[in-house]
RNA sequence: GCGGCCUUAGCUCAGGUGGUAGAGCGCCAGGUUGUGGUCUUGGAUGUCACGGGUUCGAGUCCCGUAGGUCGCCCCA
């Protein structure tokens, strides 16, 4: 590469080849699953202004204090390009007044997000997120249910078995406070024994402190109150509701109070999908409850639940199975001979609108179409000489095994129909339906006859 | 934002203690103007990430910058 090639900027990344194949396979199986699960998919815009972010993902998180980007635009107004999208999904809902009825309103959504952060592997500046969100409902059974589509799409996508599911509660409003107040009050008595970063969380977000790597923390952390000390009745009975759904649903879980989340806006459910394949960006889906966010978008209280999830991620996780989506297929048609241009080019449209996948070279000889035909991994070639189009023949040739057959021109696609091109079955079995009907109505005809 | 490691052809990588570059794969052309994969012959790969320094001489040593990667912070 010359030294005045331009790269892509920190952060960001080009999605070609078999990377795109594994980046859409993760988005059309959660659309796919999602609309099983009856969400429908909202596009938001990419930025919006800046306090939407600013006010619901909470003051001190790092999102807001250190990786948003922000700028302002020509008519100075203050812009966020979105570093997640539930705020703006809520934002969107008040906005178009979907606030009254029809709620629950569940959401799918998926989209590219942006936070200015260090890069590393699985981690970007500019990365992707699929998500669910159950606007209006108070109940466990949503958050159940949410939780359950996202392990059914980590199904679909055979990565379930890489990936454990960990649950936790934060609790209502009263349980958090009153539990906030316990941690800092043992974290304070035991202070000296404390990381340096933990004792600035210790002042700005103590529950932080209960992730942390740092093994001199960890060791403090047995003898540390857990939320369920402090749970009021209605938010213990919550979270046992929740997890009898879960397993209603059979969906396997494992109970971590360690678990807070690091956008303000949870409350109640806080879970996460994670996964040791990934280094140290294990989380490979994560969300909760946020039953005030809503709210502080300007909306009425309307309890809500959802979960995004990094494409980058899972995408990650279908590389490590060997499960990368190949790419279709096509037929190759092959003149010889410049005078058999016109008709292979009637033919190669024939088998497009028949619902194949078929391509033609734009120039070369025999050879070279067959060079060409090999490095783009056709599955068959349709050879059309003069001598064979004279005859109304074609010759379909094999590219997997080589064996070869000279056919009718009309016989085309069900010679086809033996190899793997893509949608060669498909067309071949729609042609026989058609021919089974136009058959039907000749037979339906014969009583006018008599 | 902090620390470790890395950066040589399109890709994966060799290049003891300094003497101005190589392999495999891939690519292009021929053997083969009606048959791809296999085989065979030939060909082009490049500001050795960028900038500076030491030296007669730097891919090699030193400093800085950028990017990547791993970890921390945090998170998808």
């Amino acid at each position: 590469m010359s030294s005045t090639a331009l790269q892509p900027a920190r952060g960001t990344h080009d999605l070609i080849g078999e990377e795109h194949r594994r980046h859409r396979r993760v988005v059309e199986a959660a659309r796919d699953i999602a609309a099983r699960y009856g969400f429908e998919e909202w596009a938001t815009p990419v930025f919006e202004d800046t306090r939407v972010f600013s006010r619901s993902l909470g003051e001190t998180s790092d999102v807001v204090t250190k990786e948003m980007y922000s700028f302002t635009d020509r008519g100075g107004e203050s812009v966020t390009l979105r570093p997640e999208n539930t705020a703006g999904v809520c934002r969107a809902l008040v906005s178009n007044g979907l606030t009254q009825s029809n709620l629950p309103r569940k959401v799918f959504y998926a989209g590219p997000m942006f936070r200015y952060e260090r890069p590393q592997k699985g981690r970007y500046r500019q990365f992707h997120q699929i998500g669910i969100e159950v606007l209006g409902a108070a109940e466990p059974l949503a958050d159940a249910e949410v939780i359950a589509c996202g392990w059914h799409i980590q199904q679909e996508l055979e990565i379930a078995e890489g990936t454990v599911l960990e649950v936790n509660t934060l609790g209502d409003r009263p349980s958090r406070e009153a539990y906030r107040a316990a941690l800092v009050d043992y974290f304070t008595r035991h202070q000296d024994r404390l990381s340096e970063d933990s004792r600035l969380r210790l002042g700005k977000n103590p529950l932080r402190i209960l992730d942390s790597k740092d093994p001199g923390d960890q060791t403090l952390m047995d003898g540390a109150p857990t939320i369920h000390d402090h749970l009021t009745a209605e938010a213990a009975a919550f979270y046992a509701a929740l997890r009898r759904h879960l397993d209603t649903f059979r969906v396997p879980f494992r109970e971590n109070p360690r678990i807070v989340r690091g956008l303000d806006y949870y409350n109640h459910t806080a879970f996460e999908f994670v996964t040791d394949r990934l280094g140290a960006q294990g989380t490979v889906m994560g969300g909760g409850r946020y039953d005030g966010l809503v709210e502080q978008m300007g909306g009425p209280p309307t309890p809500s639940v959802g979960w995004a999830a990094g494409v980058e991620r899972l995408s990650l996780l279908l590389e490590a199975a060997g499960l990368t989506p190949s790419a279709p297929r096509p037929a190759v048609v092959v003149p010889v001979g410049d005078a058999a241009e016109p008709q292979a080019i009637a033919i190669l449209q024939r088998l497009r609108e028949a619902g194949l996948v078929a391509e033609m070279a734009y120039r070369g000889n025999l050879r070279r179409r067959m060079e060409r035909a090999n490095r783009i991994g056709a599955a068959a070639a349709v050879i059309l000489g003069e001598d064979e189009l004279a005859r109304g023949m074609a010759i379909v040739r094999n590219l997997d095994d080589g064996t070869q057959a000279e056919v009718r021109l009309d016989a085309v696609i069900e010679a086809l129909a033996e190899t793997d091109v893509e949608g060669a079955l498909e067309a071949a079995m729609a042609d026989e339906l058609e021919e089974g009907f136009e058959a039907m109505l000749g037979e339906e005809e014969e009583p006018d006859d008599r």
